[in-house]
DNA sequence: TATGAATGAGCGTTCATTCAT
DNA sequence: TATGAATGAACGCTCATTCAT
């Protein structure tokens, strides 16, 4: 795991000539479904269509990756193995904790910025049921963001861009929740505890 | 939208005892499709399996629900507003916006607890890319951990358990870059800059 | 094994009006696969091919056998057991093994004039490489017609019909082999010497 | 047909060194598959594995063979060909047509076991339906094997082994089944009767 | 002569949805 | 209203064969 490498019999690894061909082939595959995924999601993208995409035939697919799921995850784990390096770099001779984060918060944005298919596919809700999703979303995040500027006005809250807090909270919220599904034995009220705390400190004012 | 109702010609909506029996078909219906919705994912459930839990045959589905997406789509939006209602009383009443967040984020936490099938639904990983994904995120969260430990052991930041924190903060950021992926128009920069403010703040140790 | 049931979910197993329309429907999927599989061999006949002569729909198909294989293993044993049964009937009641084994063979080759479908699947050469081995066989076959031919008019053999002895024997020998190559732990000495007496005193003239 | 030929243009007909190299290839070609057939079936090999076999490029194959049906063709052909000129030698000198049938049958299978790959893909039951096909003839040679073993105790069969009696019965059986089924001109009375007759004379024990 | 990457028609199978009863 | 057998479009995948190098 972790390597671009293929899962898939090598043949001759690079050898020369036939080599390169095979490796664009490979790359031009990727490519196209890193596209395809990221603007039609997983399911609503055919092996058909990458293999077209990348202007190969559909058998050609299986020459580089042993079925659909195989590409997506080396997609994926490629993608998280290069942003990891770069955070780790961000991170390094850093000592101060908090500039160790604000430099891997950094990090997680530009490269966020600078890969946004991949990003849509990890991070974004899968297009299927985005407008469904999205309005329940929108929901939540409307009454975070008003409370919060209420807030503000009263010079409770930091005077930051209340969407962009709202979601920070909603996605802190959710992820706590979908982790704790997982993790049943970790008391729910230590987790609302932290979580309300770590809200509470990070939006106060400053005095 | 928001309605629990069916999107389904009523017939008789609510004739007595038919109308009882209809209304029993349909929760008996949706409390099938949320059990398995939150243990196989969306597309790992048939329609003939929900039908089949339900106890009822394949046909009687579509008398209730329009098709698989509108039995799901009812599903998110009944709890979506069933939380949105208890969470708007939790705050009623309270002035402090700090106290405000504090009400919302328990019952948040608490309904959830209640509704962990629904949840599963809403903020699960999809069950479908499961491994690989809980891959992925594991190596974040590790990351995120052993900093945050290392801050606490050095008495910058709050003496929280690191794994909270952890996920509370990758799923700030997922959350972010999801949510700016749709609206560039925010200067990723500000979005950085709260970002790392909120965790700074949130996680600083009282002096 | 051994029943004609399907290994598919009998869901309400003959519930009258539509367990009478499955039960058609299934046999009626069985009769063409039958003709089919006779005509064309296995890997000739698509499953489409076998619906459609059903006049049913693909998917339907799959309603009432697992698979293709499933199908075929079903049309085997099904034809396999009513044989055997009718065997076992018409040797019952006879003393003498040699009369046994006239009720037996007549059995078997009326069986085969009413089941020719079922036979040509069963002990048919494969169409697939029917020309080629045909070709083979032939040689072979007129071979020893011609050697059994001189035999008769030496009146060393009895006067049988030469091709019938001729495939007899090679149906013999091909078998013998067959059997030993799985089973060689048998002396290959003995099944020839064994074959050779067989083929000697049968087709020995009486005296 | 029946030579060892290529279908392919010869380009070169055996020029020294080249002409040497190519029927090598050819050779190790004709081996890996004969080897691959026998015990993958037909079906279940694949070109591709044939060519990484004889350790040669799989364009290579098409460079010997029209396709993998003249390559099997090839070796049935060269086979039977082989064996029928065996065959031939040994019953050459021989005047009584009894034991001009014992060298036949000792030569057939003395050259069984020195070719058991090839009559493994002659004779060898598909290993496609293996099981499925063994069950139902272990089935009808079980009974036969019973039968026959009760003929010898009561003194009416000669005492050969039971289970080779068995074989050799059913391969005759099958094979005039077989061909019965292509030729229907003749009455299957005779063939019955002729079958029967074979049988009875051939198992009939020495006054 | 040898290679192996590329091809693409064709297959088995799935499953949301319909509809006759 | 309820049923479940039937439907068929659509998909993932295989593999014999071709062809540029």
């Amino acid at each position: 795991m972790g390597s671009n490498k293929t899962n898939i019999v090598p043949l001759a690894e690079a050898s020369g000539r036939q080599g390169r061909r095979r490796a664009k082939t490979r790359a031009e595959l990727l490519r196209a479904a890193q596209q395809l995924f990221a603007s039609r999601g997983f399911h609503g993208t055919k092996v058909a269509d990458i293999a077209t995409a990348a202007d190969v035939g559909t058998g050609t697919f299986y020459l580089h990756f042993e079925n659909k799921d195989a590409l997506f995850a080396d997609l994926v784990k490629e993608t998280s193995f290069r942003m990891r390096e770069e955070m780790d770099a961000a991170k390094s001779g850093l000592v101060d904790p908090h500039e160790q984060n604000r430099a891997a918060t950094s990090t997680f944005f530009r490269f966020a910025a600078e890969n946004r298919d991949v990003f849509r596919i990890l991070f974004g809700h899968s297009v299927e049921f985005d407008t469904l999703l999205h309005e329940v979303h929108a929901l939540f995040v409307a009454d975070i963001e008003q409370s919060y500027s209420e807030g503000v006005d009263a010079k409770v809250f930091q005077p930051f861009r209340a969407t962009i807090v709202a979601q920070a909270i909603v996605g802190m919220l959710s992820q706590l929740v979908s982790w704790w599904l997982d993790h049943q034995e970790i008391p729910i009220e230590e987790i609302t505890d932290t979580a309300h705390r770590l809200i509470r400190q990070g939006t106060t004012r400053d005095v």
